[in-house]
DNA sequence: TAAATCACTTGCAAAATGCAAGCTATCGGA
DNA sequence: TCCGATAGCTTGCATTTTGCAAGTGATTTA
């Protein structure tokens, strides 16, 4: 959803305003995924189209850069940009806010906090 | 989309992310806005049934809260819990990124940065 | 008391998401 | 060299969410 001549936090959500691309940048840039099926596995199991749909959208936003892997030519690399770098402060910030507010909802069924992602 | 017994950014996410909620949130908590109609005058033009269906959604997670208004009883008063008030932080940051990585869209088609929402 | 206003609701089309299966290129081992 | 496994997709189809326009009922204002 393209949002021109509006406020820099519609023209961020008209990016990232959906159920998944922020799961796939937060596991690019703090789980270090860099293959499509470390991104796969994921807890919150995205489905293979909607991955691969997100990881062509947030190449076109410069968000992430694609590349090769040498050692491995059947497997790609998926890499941060700076641009998706910059995205920790919101990161974190949804992290604390997460944390602060949803948590009793995982400590009523599962006392013993597993990893978080 | 709810999320359990997982990590905090994705629980937020559950409530947080999708198309809407944050653009409301961000008009109720920045724009003071209170009312329907005045919500619905926002630039990024959401439609009534979505409002509607996402005031509720958000007074079902305790970030909004309905009152009628005592001068106007065929009016309702939307206003912010201090749940949605912690999301100030997130809010921020997506703003200033939005600001970064944005604006250049704006500038070119519109230069005279009119108001942000 | 008639017209306008507010906060919705309804119906329907279009887009996004979710699931399972299949497909192509590469790789590693016999 | 052949064969099965693996990585990264694509396709088809059902379900869910979104978007648009029109309509509704309870106030409220003229």
């Amino acid at each position: 959803m393209k949002r021109k001549n509006c406020c820099p936090i519609a023209q961020a959500l008209g990016v990232l305003g959906d159920k998944w691309s922020l799961i796939v940048l937060r596991d690019v840039i703090f789980g270090k995924k860099r293959h499509f099926n470390d991104l796969l596995a994921s807890p919150e199991k995205i489905s293979t189209n909607i991955l691969s749909n997100r990881l062509k959208t947030l190449q076109q936003e410069s968000l992430l850069c694609c590349s090769v892997d040498l050692e491995n030519r059947r497997s790609k690399i998926y890499t941060p940009t700076e641009k998706a770098q910059d995205l920790v402060p919101v990161l974190v910030e949804l992290y604390k806010w997460g944390e602060k507010y949803n948590d009793e909802v995982d400590k009523v069924d599962n006392p013993s906090q597993a990893e978080p992602f």
